[in-house]
DNA sequence: CTATTATTTCGATTATACTAGAAATATCTA
DNA sequence: TAGATATTTCTAGTATAATCGAAATAATAG
């Protein structure tokens, strides 16, 4: 994952209405839920609403699909692993070694 | 942790600039480096990062101590841990059945 | 004290994001 | 066609953030 698309991705989740709503899809799971659900459950202006979702949308965390009437909303879990992979990238490496050791020798390339 | 302070972290690691700091003092390690290699590594104007590295600090992300003249940077891996913990707090065991995505991550050992 | 290096504050510019009501559109049901 | 429900677009007010040069401060060495 590039840095730039990175930063964006965590840019999106860094909004705490759009948290919110992320983290309500995580809980639901992957069948999803229609957008009003959403609204309805968190109390979030339909419009708002949809601003947010375009966003998550834009960055691929959102996945969704018509079906009648209703929009379907459901996380993208890859995405979501991606993003919290490339916080961790090489810190595990660190912080799984008592820190505070004295030097860097080591250089992942 | 509580969503706020996740949104507001994760809004802070949402700039380029500061996500490149954050993955640069990753890189480094524990040991840290001084203000100014980074300035001069990243080639970020000096006002600019003492403005990021201000936000970083104000999130607990980056942890600061004086030696000399010099200003020593260090990530915070907890706190990243913390972050990035929220992210999947329970979004594992969905994507680790059910969904079709999901291949099994591998153990850094 | 003076010079040197390191870092921060100030100030100004510029750009972008959040919010949500009202109106519009879309999709179905009867 | 009319009527109900679902979602989006339009619009506008408000707020906050990114950037960086120049000047100011801090810490030290000579």
């Amino acid at each position: 994952m590039k840095l730039e698309d990175a930063a964006e991705t965590l840019a999106q989740l860094g909004n705490p209405t759009r948290l919110e709503v992320v983290r309500y899809l995580v809980k639901v799971g992957p069948s999803g839920v229609p957008v009003g659900s959403i609204q309805k459950q968190l109390k979030i202006p339909a419009s708002t609403l949809t601003h947010h979702l375009k966003h998550l949308k834009g960055v691929g965390l959102l996945m969704q699909k018509r079906e009648k009437t209703l929009l379907w909303c459901s996380i993208n879990f890859d995405r979501l692993h991606e993003v919290s992979d490339f916080l961790l990238e090489e810190c595990c490496s660190f912080s799984l070694r008592e820190s505070d050791n004295a030097k860097t020798e080591r250089d992942a390339a």
